[in-house]
DNA sequence: GTGAAAGCGCTAACAG
DNA sequence: CTGTTAGCGCTTTCAC
């Protein structure tokens, strides 16, 4: 393996000479620049990060710590984040919580505490205060991309603005008996975020005058086949809502396949809206308030190497856009037609 | 932020001596080392893995290469890949290909060759010719999971053994006409063994003497909603098979989806097999292969270990089980009821 | 048991 | 434009 003083060596520079000029930094003649560059890719050089970050404290790389990998939303924030760290020029140092979680505690500080990252990037994640307070004693740059946590700046939606337009949308459409698919999950910390997404829905539901049944209020767990599993069981049964707001796109997914099984067909029987623009939607032909996720990766991505290289740490940042996007899974309610 | 040099002065020891003590190396006295620990906590004391790493050459950290992350097999790999790596005491470092074949080049040799990491995982990708050989410069430990990568060792089910199991449950149902979502996808790099796939389902559809109509030969590109796509166009049609064998779970759910929007019924109409034992599946009754992915990915992670902590590396591995988990989604075809 | 000293590969003043 | 000199924080012989 080569290093930066091999070069230095055999092309009788010094080791700064051939640092500056592998940098590409200004005060180096174009010539050595080349005679360098030549030298380096003759003897296969490859720079070596750790001496770098030993001399510069800085490692090129951001630790970004997920609940699970298995859900859309959390392996699009980072897809958008690695993307972009990787046009930046830095690595991702992942940490799934999903594993530490059977174990009982979760010690995503391990490494990020080993100076290994220059910043955090926390995808959707409900800590406990004591990991509050070990993020906090990290003293780094730390941005939450999707719904907020405690004391980290957050980019993201506005949770109960996106469930208020979906509500809305099934409302304007005639809808007065409406149910809801929820996250909520009591045996995960996984999910954030869903209480406000149900107030939403309740609040707006009930201005509208729409009947909202408490057994109507379900709970998917953010997961499809679990909204399948529940929405069956609510449509086998005597009544049932005719307009289902689900919290994401994989459980209206669910939901869908369900009413179909149960007999009914969307949007003739029931309406079916769900929350984030999946990459399926489409496909599921499902209306749906569609987010750039990636996106929202991408700018935690960016954001968070501006501060690591300098840039000021502004208090807030404004809610990410999301738009309705409506499909062949929602229609007026069959009365009204 | 402490180092080990303010622990020795504090203490008045050596920083060799606080070193040995923190690492747990024998000939420190007790006494001494219960010292250590506590001056180290005292003064938060956190190592640097860059300056350990500098001295000792090993970073801790393995990279994990995945085409995507959004595919429930690829995921599920990283996340058996992180839990095993973070009991190893070891950090992962991702990339993801999906960012950058947009960028008409992967460039994941990025910080592999900054020696960032001390070995990589491979999880489902193809190479090109040139990445293959820029890998192999690398000279580290390198371990595939999933379909085989030529030239790298690898940890996966036997592809052809897995689709032969499938396709034989359907015939030995007595299905006489099956057909097969198969994942190829000419537009990506993200999918392998595809054709050993189609070539077992082939040949062991023919030989039971089973009528394997070309047009039953779908793609679905291994996702779910395309799945759903070219099912339903199937479906619609004059002739259909009543058995389909899926190359994935997530397309098996696309599929059982379309037929039932084609107002058939599964397992009535139409006998429907996965490949994988996704996490709904069961949710789904859906019949399938089932693997064990996490493990796969554990396994790869543990094996990779191993050798860079000095291990022998074997030429090959086991083919990974799988075992033919029957469920609700497949049936005798009507006829032979 | 513990210490002293050298060095891992690179960057960063400070000179010239 | 280039060289010299110190380190960054840790591990590791080699001594004692």
């Amino acid at each position: 393996m080569a290093t930066i003083g091999q070069i230095a060596a055999e092309l009788g520079l010094s080791k700064s000479t051939v640092s500056r000029a592998l940098r590409g930094i200004p005060s180096i003649s174009q010539e050595t620049i080349a005679l360098v560059q030549e030298a380096a890719a003759r003897l296969e050089y490859v720079p070596s990060v750790a001496a770098a970050g030993l001399s510069t404290g800085r490692n090129h790389a951001i630790g970004v710590i997920v609940p699970s990998l298995n859900r859309w939303f959390y392996s699009s924030v980072v897809s958008g984040i690695d993307r972009t760290l990787a046009e930046l020029g830095y690595d991702v140092v992942l940490f799934d919580l999903d594993r530490s979680q059977a174990a009982g505690t979760r010690l995503f500080a391990r490494s990020l505490l080993r100076r290994r990252v220059d910043a955090v990037i926390v995808v959707a994640t409900v800590f406990t205060p004591e990991e509050l307070a070990e993020l906090a004693l990290l003293d780094m740059p730390m941005i939450s991309v999707g719904p907020p946590v405690s004391g980290i700046r957050n980019i993201g939606v506005n949770d109960a603005a996106v469930m208020t337009a979906a509500t809305k949308h099934l409302i304007d459409l005639g809808h007065r008996a409406v149910g809801l698919v929820g996250g909520y999950d009591p045996e995960s910390l996984t999910v954030i975020g869903a209480s406000e997404r149900e107030h939403a829905f309740t609040r707006t539901a009930s201005a509208a005058g729409a009947v909202v049944e408490p057994t109507w209020m379900l709970s998917g767990g953010y997961r499809s086949g679990v909204a399948k599993q529940v929405v069956l069981q609510l449509y086998q049964g005597l009544t049932w809502p005719t307009g289902l707001v689900c919290a994401s796109d994989e459980m209206a997914i669910g939901a869908m396949f369900a009413v179909q099984q149960a007999g009914l067909s969307v949007p003739h029987d029931v309406s079916i809206i769900g929350i984030d623009g999946h990459e399926y939607s489409a496909d599921y032909d499902l209306t749906t308030c569609s987010q750039d996720v990636q996106e929202q990766g991408a700018a935690a991505a960016r954001q968070v190497v501006a501060e690591v290289e300098g840039a000021p740490a502004p208090y807030a940042f404004e809610p990410a856009e999301f738009s309705l996007v409506v499909r062949g899974s929602t229609a007026p309610p069959r009365h009204s037609r």
